[in-house]
DNA sequence: CTCTGCTATATTGTATACAATCTCTGAGAG
DNA sequence: CTCTCAGAGATTGTATACAATATAGCAGAG
């Protein structure tokens, strides 16, 4: 119907775009279910491209169904976070590994613009909380999506869009840490500077220790909170 | 590998089953047009039923959709073996090691069978060509999958899964040659070897080579062929 | 009061109708 | 002879109708 952003899709891909976004921000929490009716009626289109892409939201573990009783927002145990960074780890690393050998110069330089807007958005002041981490995690989508493109293999850089796609609600956090985002920053250089060499094998070191600090921070702050019930239901 | 799990109540859900096997069995060549209202008719259901499953297969890399312009079984250029290969290597490597740290003796058990059977196979004779090639493919199927699901990360898994998915058509000859197979059949022992004690490294590095070994083979006879023809079309 | 089983309701799964889009063919202009 | 473009046919994309299944609530037996 609307066709303003005439990259023009059908509008079964435009669900599932639009749902991906929607599980991702939280908007609808892991473990809630997904009626398709409700979900037509929100996006304004029929059940038709609804299911549809929840076939496809669920071939990427967004979301779990179950035969005749409906789709979930998948919600993702402490394991299933384990699971999921060191499976990033080893992707991510390898992409790294690859990326040294074949990156751009343009690639390059959009990776640092990225790194550099992480760095200076420390001593900047947004309107709101929300606006900033939405700014923080799109530069970072950036800087690590780029490494993927720069291997040219297609497989890996769909394999990673999946693995990525965890909602924010479980990473959100993460942004709200200065001591933490410097570390991520000097990683990024670091990496960024093992790139530049050519320098396949440390670019793969320091792109997996950046992935498991990540990781830590994330369990650590989890400890923290303890409060058991909150986002980590199993089922 | 069957009732237990029988999620495939929707027929939907045996679409897909149906749709892969023949899409991996070669049934529908690479390249080849599947028109929706066909496959219906093959399958004996209606057109939304297959339009779930060519999703499903597209969101696996199986099939390419192009919107409004139908689903294509999925062709696979040599770059694409290769990136294949290389991640299949990657994966499988992977978990191995992992799972050179948790594996049940009966899972090794049933490795060992396995790579018995594909001994045996060596001086096994069959009635069809065609039934031995299953037989090996199967037995081989068990050894790898085994392995995945004794690391427990049920993403690796489904990833595993994923990268397998490979027309047979592109593996099948690989099966013929009893050189090739000894020494797979090699590669089992010392993998089941290193599992055997818990050394994930040499798993994983014997694994690998496993993996690019049979990469390798695969090439070198596509090369041998040389027609540029027959089943390497790009697109 | 609890448990079992039945019915009403909500929701999913599939088929079909129709709209949107693409492709192929051929006629006519140049 | 080649190119453009119109229109018919083929196919995909979406909406809707209906069938199959699950869930919740209530009635009645014990």
């Amino acid at each position: 119907m609307n066709k303003l952003y005439t990259t023009d899709e059908t509008s079964a891909d435009q669900v599932y775009q639009q749902l991906r976004r929607l599980l991702i921000e939280g908007y609808y929490p892991p473990g809630s279910r997904l009626v398709e009716e409700r979900l037509a009626q929100d996006l304004g289109v029929s059940r038709t491209p609804v299911r549809q892409a929840l076939v496809r939201a669920a071939a990427e573990g967004l979301v779990q169904i179950f035969p005749n009783r409906g789709a979930v927002a998948r919600s993702f145990t402490v394991d299933d976070l384990i699971e999921i960074y060191d499976l990033r780890a080893l992707l991510e690393g390898h992409a790294a590994f690859l990326a040294a050998q074949r990156i751009t110069a343009e690639q390059i330089a959009r990776m640092e613009a990225a790194a550099t807007a992480l760095e200076q958005s420390l001593v900047m002041t947004f309107e709101r909380r929300q606006d900033e981490v939405h700014f923080l995690v799109e530069q970072n989508a950036i800087f690590h999506q780029t490494i993927a493109e720069a291997t040219g293999n297609r497989r890996l850089i769909t394999m990673l869009n999946q693995i990525v796609a965890v909602p924010l609600q479980f990473r959100s956090f993460y942004w709200y840490q200065p001591e933490q985002r410097q570390i991520s920053n000097f990683f990024h250089r670091t990496i960024l500077n093992a790139l530049r060499l050519g320098d396949g094998e440390r670019a793969r070191a320091m792109m997996r220790e950046h992935i498991f600090y990540g990781r830590d921070v994330l369990l650590q702050s989890r400890n923290a909170e303890d409060s058991s019930a909150s986002a980590f239901r199993e089922e």
